[in-house]
DNA sequence: AATATTATTGAGATTAATTCTCATTTTTAT
DNA sequence: ATAAAAATGAGAATTAATCTCAATAATATT
């Protein structure tokens, strides 16, 4: 009998580029790497610590804008308003952020199935009273996390 | 037969700020006046124009946090991450908003009671699994204005 | 109502996040 | 291997918001 071994390969950050149709460079590369490591929603600040004499800051942003405009790279703002961003390569990858109001951690969420319908029924009622052509919202959920709880 | 005539008058801004315990100064009125009249959110920039030689930038900024402090204003951003500021005089008007990508309006809504009940069964589901307690939530619905179809 | 005390204002300086400029370096195409 | 095109780094520029501090206005006291 043989063993069947399944790996779900991370695409890696160079196929990520090329399929894209942006040049292959290290600053790119190594944003990417960050990004793939972290698999976490991050602050710039925090992205600029961990790549600190290996990306200056001027090509940092402008590598994000570049991932963004790839559209692998999502951006949004936590409630402090400070910029936070995360990967998001498997291009459909619908879901909601739920932030802690102390410490300003963010956890991406999915909500059930029923409830994304029941949000899109009532977008089309909206598009009717309203006016507008609704494509997309995004619930945010404000909280205190376990830590923060528990060092209270 | 009498006529019965009931008006809801709103509040002077005097009032509103009597009524919170902050001294009465005129860039505090000038800024409330000018909410009061349009009663919707709007950009700070736009309240600086019309505020313009009336009340100095580093004072609008300064009220806008007074006012916020008191619980009669509320900031938010819109996609972009420019800042919107609304009035919210009556405690409790739970709402969520609309933004136009196009032309960056923002529109008041309310979801039906149901679907904010679901939302709130949901956040209970997300508090176990997340190990958060959850205070707060909004939706957010992304579109496009009547206007900017219309130009379309 | 007049004065003393306290709080607020205006103007501009400061800070922080992001974008821009441009000479140099790296990448891609030939 | 080389030419052409694109991206980078360093720092200047821009923008939104906060801060500083002397001058002014508002409130409290007599």
């Amino acid at each position: 009998m043989q063993a069947v071994i399944i790996i779900f390969m991370e695409k890696s950050s160079r196929e990520i580029l090329s399929e894209n149709n942006i040049s292959i460079t290290n600053p790119r590369l190594l944003v990417l790497e960050e990004l793939l490591k972290t698999k976490k929603p991050v602050t710039i600040e925090n992205l600029q610590k961990e790549l600190q004499d290996e990306v200056a800051v001027s090509t940092l942003y402008r590598v994000l804008n570049d991932l963004k405009s790839i559209g692998i790279v999502k951006e949004f703002t936590n409630p402090e308003n400070v910029t936070v961003i995360e990967l998001s390569l498997h291009g459909d990858n619908h879901h909601h952020h739920l932030f802690c109001t102390l410490c300003g951690k963010v956890v991406d969420i999915e909500l059930s199935v029923s409830l994304e319908q029941y949000i899109s029924s009532e977008t089309k009622r909206l598009e009717k009273s309203s006016g507008f052509v609704i494509e997309d919202h995004g619930l945010e959920l404000l909280g205190r996390c376990y830590e923060c709880l528990d060092g209270a």
